[in-house]
Parts: C-alpha cells; structure tokens; sequence
DNA sequence: CCGCTTTGTGCATACGCATACACTGACGAG
DNA sequence: CTCGTCAGTGTATGCGTATGCACAAAGCGG
C-alpha cells in the first residue's frame, strides 16, 4: 500500500494538514515539528502524490514541449536545455507531439492538466495559440512566432548572421546561388529568407526564383531538393539552406552527385548545431544561442505561469556568421 | 472557469457520475443519453481532468523514460519511436534524467505518478531496479540490463552482427585492430566486449589491452580516446567502437589526425543510427531494429502495467553487419 | 397480473493533498 | 489580573473523477 500524508501524521503524532505545511517547510509550523514530520516521512519512504496535489492546488508544474517531429535533430537539442532549465525551476517537460492535421491538439494538451506549453513548431497560420488563448492556458513561442496571437517569445534575429555570410561569399566570387529554404509557413522562414534577399540585394547578387526551393526542415527533404537545384546545368556554386538539418540533406545531395564541398559546392546552414562543427561535417553556418534560447523559453512561460500578469516578453537573440569548410571560394568554371 | 463533469451533467440534464461512464462509454449506458453528454461536453468543450482520474483511479497513464544524456543522439533516436508507441496504447511520455551520483532518482519517479518506467541507462550495479521493485514500481529494461533484478527487457545479441563484420574485416586484412569500447559497468559494453572478442579469437586476431579504451558513450568521449590509440606509433588499420556515437568520434579524431577514412583508418560502429547512412558519414555499423526495440519496450511495459501478473519477457534483438565506406581494405604499409 | 430479472441512472463516497478558519495556550501590555 | 495578540496546530472542506451500491422503471415468464 502506498504511503500517505495521513500515515506519517499518525507517526509523528500530528494531523495530516500539519504534515502538509511541514514538509513544504511552512513558516507557521515550529521547527521541532518539522523535524518529527520529517522524520516519520523519511521513515515511511512517503512520497507526496502528485495527483493529490494537483486536484488540490490547481497546479502541476507540468510544462508541455509541443513539436511536429521528434526525430528532427534540430528538436533534440532543444530537448535537454529545455528539460534541465525546467528542473532547476522545479518543473517536470512533457513532450507532444502535434500532426499539420490534426486539431484536437490543444484538446490533449489541456486534458494533460498542463500548466504552461512552449511551442516549438507553430506555423504562422495555426490557431493553435488562438485556442490556448481562449482556454486560458499559457504559452510561450520558441523559435517560431504564430500571427494570430502575441506572447511571449523568444525569437532569432536572422539578419547580421546573413549579412556577414553574404559579404563573405561574395568576397569568396560567389554569384551564382541557390536556397533550400524552410517551409513558407514559419516565421523562421520567412524572416530568414528576407534576410537573406536584403543582404543579397546589398551586394548585388541575384536569387533567380528558379533556383529557389522550400522545404520542411528535415534532411530528407533537404536532399531532395538540393539534388534537384544540383542538377540544373546552371547550377549554383553556393547553396543556402533553411537550417543545418537542410544543409545536412545537401551535403548528402551533393556528396551523391560527385560533388565535392567546398571545391564544387558551398553550403551554408543556419542554427550551429554541435554537429555542424565536427570535422567531418564541418559546416559554415549560421549561429546563435540555441541552449540559452531553449533556456529563456523555459524561463518565460515559468514567469508567465507565476506572474500571468507580467509584460509580455519578444527575446530576441543575434545571430552570427560562423565561417567553415563548407563555404570556400568559388571555382573559376 | 475550468468546465467539470458536473456542469456537463447540468446541461444534460444527468448525473455527474453518469458523465463519467457515458465518456468512457461504459456499457451500462443508453446510447441516448451517451449522446445527449457528449453533445453537452462538445457544447462546453468539457475535458476530462487528468488530476481528479488519477487520484480517483490510481492510474495516469503516464510511463518514465529514464536516461543519463539527453543530448545523446542514440536517446534522440529512441525518444520518438517510444513516444509513438506509448501514444498510440493510450499513454503519455514523461523524460527524466539521472546523474550518476544522484541517488533520489526513484523519488523523483514515484513522485511524479507514474504508472511504469523505462530504464534506458541502466548500470549493472545500478540499484534504482531494486528500490523500484521495493516500491512496486513496474519498469523495464531498454537495451541495457542491470544484475540485480530480473524484468522485462529488450537486449540486442551482438554475436551475429560482430562475427560478420570481423570475418570481413580479416578478408580486408586487418591485423592491427583496436577498440573503443563501453563504459564496462553497463551491459551492453560487456555484451559487445565478449562477442567482439569471440569473433577476433575466432579468427586469430589480437585486441592487446594496450589498443582498447573504455569510455562514456559520447562523440567527444569517442573523440579523445580515439586520439590517443591513433597516436600510437603501432595505431591500429581499424577501429572497432562501441556505438555510433563514439564511431563519429573517431572519424572526428582521424580527420583531426590527418588520418583519411578509409584509406589510412577503417572504423567499425554499432547501432546503425540513422545518420550512419548518411553519404557524408557512410560508417560501417552493426545493425539491428532500433525502433522496432524502442517500440518493444514501450509495448513491454503497458503490458506489464496492465497485467502485473505477466511472464517475465526478454526479446532478443539480433545483429546485423552493415557493410559501408568506414571499413575496406587495410593499406599494405 | 404478479414477482423476478434486466437495464439505466442516481447517491454516497473515496482518492490525497492544500487551505480557510477555528481553536488553544502562552505571553505581554495596561 | 484581565484581555488582546500571536504562534502553532487541528477541523472541516474542496478539488474532479470513478465506482460500489441502491433504486426505479421496464420487460418478461409463468
């Protein structure tokens, strides 16, 4: 039989509310108190359930992880600065995972008696956020913004990253370049890509739409469509992808084509993940804080859950051009 | 306001207890009034709450995954498929980490209410099995075992999959082989140690201690003790590695080194992870059905909870030799 | 047409914890 | 010496759901 509040207050010889405030270090309850009730607890292995708990206070410090895909590896290293942030705040991550069609989303997340959701894959036009809203459950955006409600947020700004990365291929003789870019639907691709054209435009290179892809961001997908813009017979020299993961797919694309990187092709990601830097990978990129970005998250919907009323939060993080093997001069052809 | 069970009985003009049968449509139940509820609880967009079925039923329908290392790839991979298999049972995924030293761990598990737990980590002196078979706690074993307890388990039999890939590799004509193993205090490290040297003895191949390194199973761990073996003035023609991760590890330590791969160093894995086949990687692996492993386990564990009364079950996963670009002939120097 | 079964529903209660409120005793101010 | 105060503890209750049991109504065989 499991142990309860009630067992130890027997032990300790007081009532079960006493035990309650003496373990959660009451201020009202005297210190000689205190140490009895700990004592019979330690001695009954009791364990507070947190069923009981929940019903009672209305709380879970149960805070959901909502992704699309789980086996994205961009999502994996989310996972574990979100998960550690969240203990030191004494809360526990629940991951979910929602389906492009599926609506009863939020209908899950609610039954999970959740007491605040960071979303990490929203598309700009899901209503998700919408229905959070009207539900009365908080929220926070990681990375991608939605457009029908504000919140807290923390955000990439794309812009200095590509603007270095710009000036540098070009610098490189860059001027033939194509982009693998993400799915049209996220505020990340979108703001990426007009980063991307603004520095372009500063440096007079053209993006002929014809040498443009978007796709989701998975290697997968980032193969397939590099191999197709590889194919072409005015392919580019220089290939922007959506993210690493999609430069992954590329450096795949072009490995299986007989292309060399960098001499017959360069890549550029975004995000620095910790692969991107292995030497066999070695991938020039675009960076930013990524733990402490997943670390703010956490942060903010924490606050928002304990202060509901607190201001609302747009974290912004710089990006910077982290310059690799992957992006070398263009070849004289 | 949060909508109960009572305000639908309201507005359908039943009980609250009827409610509750007629959403979980309990038999008892006439279809016309399991319809009326349910159109009340569309109406209110009423969902059930998680704290009051727990605490009512004693069950959560929630399982632990337990792991040291989030930021592991091997864990990336198993997250989603366990995740996928537990939602599909009707149950919901819970992370938690332990660090070595911490001993509260199996608190922290009962705490948090779960129903079962699947260990992922497990040392072979671990004792958390033990306080969870004290605490009546239903858990499993995901590839690794530990020796205290008995219980369900999914294990991978390395012999297969190791005497292929040293035949081969004896046909390529290495002689100077070295390893970087395991951590020798988890089971899998101990399995694969003892295929793999059945194999090399099998074919009159040495492994002198002087060419073996046991680390963690991470790429920087892999990395470092890779290093030290190439450096060696008798380095080894191939590397046999404890898992995938520590074979990329390798690869980074023999690029580092100006070692090319396969020409100078052939490298071995284990796992098979999906990044394993990528072109740019193309490692050379043993195989077997991970997700199917993943899967199997979380299926292991429902049961379990569902039926505490069940045999004990050990699927056996077997190995396969995945022959690719890390491993080819050993130059004649 | 009566009593028994079957079907459908309500009533009462339990689950474990937290909290508003009541109460007791000790102490100090007047 | 009395009364107010306050620290410390207990009492009563609520959180939302599930379930054993009682009960009413309908169906049915004899």
């Amino acid at each position: 039989m499991v142990v309860t509040s009630r067992d130890v207050a027997r032990l300790a010889g007081v009532s079960q509310p006493t035990v309650s405030r003496a373990l959660r270090d009451d201020a009202r309850v005297s210190e000689a108190t205190k140490v009895r009730v700990r004592e019979a607890a330690q001695l009954l292995g009791y364990v507070p359930s947190e069923a009981g708990r929940a019903l009672s206070s209305g709380r879970t410090r149960r805070i959901g992880l909502l992704l699309t895909d789980l086996d994205n590896q961009f999502y994996s290293h989310i996972i574990a600065p979100v998960h550690r942030e969240l203990e030191t705040l004494g809360y526990q991550l629940m991951l979910h995972t929602e389906s492009a069609d599926n609506d009863t989303i939020v209908e899950r997340l609610l039954a999970n008696g959740l007491d605040g959701v960071i979303l990490a894959t929203t598309t700009v036009d899901s209503v998700a956020p919408l229905r959070l809203k009207d539900r009365g459950l908080p929220f926070v955006y990681f990375n991608r913004t939605g457009s029908f409600v504000e919140a807290d947020a923390t955000v990439v700004d794309p812009a200095p990253g590509y603007r270095e990365a710009v000036r540098r291929a070009v610098e490189l003789g860059h001027a033939r370049v194509g982009a693998v870019l993400g799915p049209s639907n996220t505020s990340t691709a979108q703001s990426r890509e007009a980063a991307l054209r603004e520095a372009l435009v500063a440096e007079g290179v053209a993006l002929p739409e014809s040498h443009v892809r978007r796709v989701p961001y998975g290697a997968a997908e980032g193969e397939a469509a590099a191999s197709e813009l590889l194919a072409r017979p005015d392919r580019p020299t220089l290939l922007f992808c959506g993210n690493d993961v999609v430069a992954y797919g590329a450096l795949n694309a072009a490995h299986r084509a007989g292309l060399r990187v960098p001499h017959d092709l360069s890549v550029l990601g975004f995000d620095d993940l910790p692969e991107a830097a292995w030497p066999i990978i070695d991938l020039a990129t675009i960076g930013y804080d990524i733990a402490g970005m997943a670390r703010t998250a956490a942060d903010l919907i924490v606050r928002r859950i304990e202060d509901p009323s607190a201001e609302l939060e747009k974290t912004r993080f710089e990006s910077v051009f982290v310059p690799r093997r992957t992006l070398a001069a263009a070849r004289a052809d």
